[in-house]
DNA sequence: CTTGACCTTAGAGTTAACTCTAAGCTTATA
DNA sequence: TATAAGCTTAGAGTTAACTCTAAGGTCAAG
């Protein structure tokens, strides 16, 4: 039976993140003492640590509260529901890269086109380009 | 002279959006009529669709306050000053891109694993391996 | 002169995932 | 037994960039 911190440290989340956690209903401590401190069995310690594996892979608490749900009972649950979670969460991952890739070439090409030295911006091609508008941003195709 | 739904009209940007900028100093209507209305000149409007464009971009406000107050000065603002903040975004994207790479290949390698049927989830490999941890995650390199 | 569209402000709400604080118990150690 | 470390809770604060609301003033058209 592990105490807070003791589980905080086994997982590297903080006690605060843990009772953030509990508050939304991914984690919580099967005992408690009499004062009310939290004690966590080796159940608990791994689903601590399953929701540290999620999170680090970048679910949302929302997705790890579904995932969690699934894991709870397993019968009850398709394949079909774990996948579509985590196909929802690659096609977003998927479109975030997109758009950073879009910025990252825009960027690219706005520091190319720039001296970058200490003469003055009077005719920065930088500058002159964000005047001008007409750089291909979000929602370009 | 613009009203302010007008200049939101010409630029895409919403009428609480340009006295939000405002409000931020990013913006700001050379006039007012007697009653308060702002009214935007033909400087006013590049000046928001410099804003647009930047943000556009992904520079974030504060970067954009920076980028305006070169422009309104460029004699005594140097090229470097304009690629310092440009190559600081772009790092800021290479790392997010390189970030989201990585939850994008744990993903997929997640997907490829499982059936993704309507069988149930008592031996999917994407709970086990979950539970299993040992996922490649931020920070790993 | 009335109606409806538009303008003003200050300030609150949104989202996600924490992060921290205050005030007060509890527990282990010396 | 004193002290320090650790635990509890409710609730506020953080960040970025909006987004919306309420309460009220203005203006053009019919």
């Amino acid at each position: 039976m592990l105490k807070i911190s003791e589980l905080a440290e086994q997982t590297g989340l903080t006690a605060h993140t843990l009772r953030f956690y509990e508050k939304h209903g991914l984690i919580r401590a099967s005992e408690r003492s009499e004062a009310g401190y939290r004690y966590y069995n080796d159940a608990d310690v791994r689903r601590a640590e399953f929701v540290k594996t999620a999170r680090n892979i970048g679910f949302s608490l929302d997705d790890i509260g579904q995932l969690l749900s699934i894991r709870l009972d397993k019968d009850s649950h398709s394949c079909q529901e774990v996948t579509d979670i985590t196909q929802h969460k690659l096609n977003e991952v998927n479109g975030k890269i997109a758009e950073l890739q879009m910025m990252q070439q825009t960027l690219q090409r706005l520091l190319t086109s720039c001296c970058g030295g200490p003469e003055n911006a009077t005719h920065c091609s930088i500058i002159e380009a964000l005047e001008e508008g007409e750089l291909p941003a979000k929602g370009d195709s």
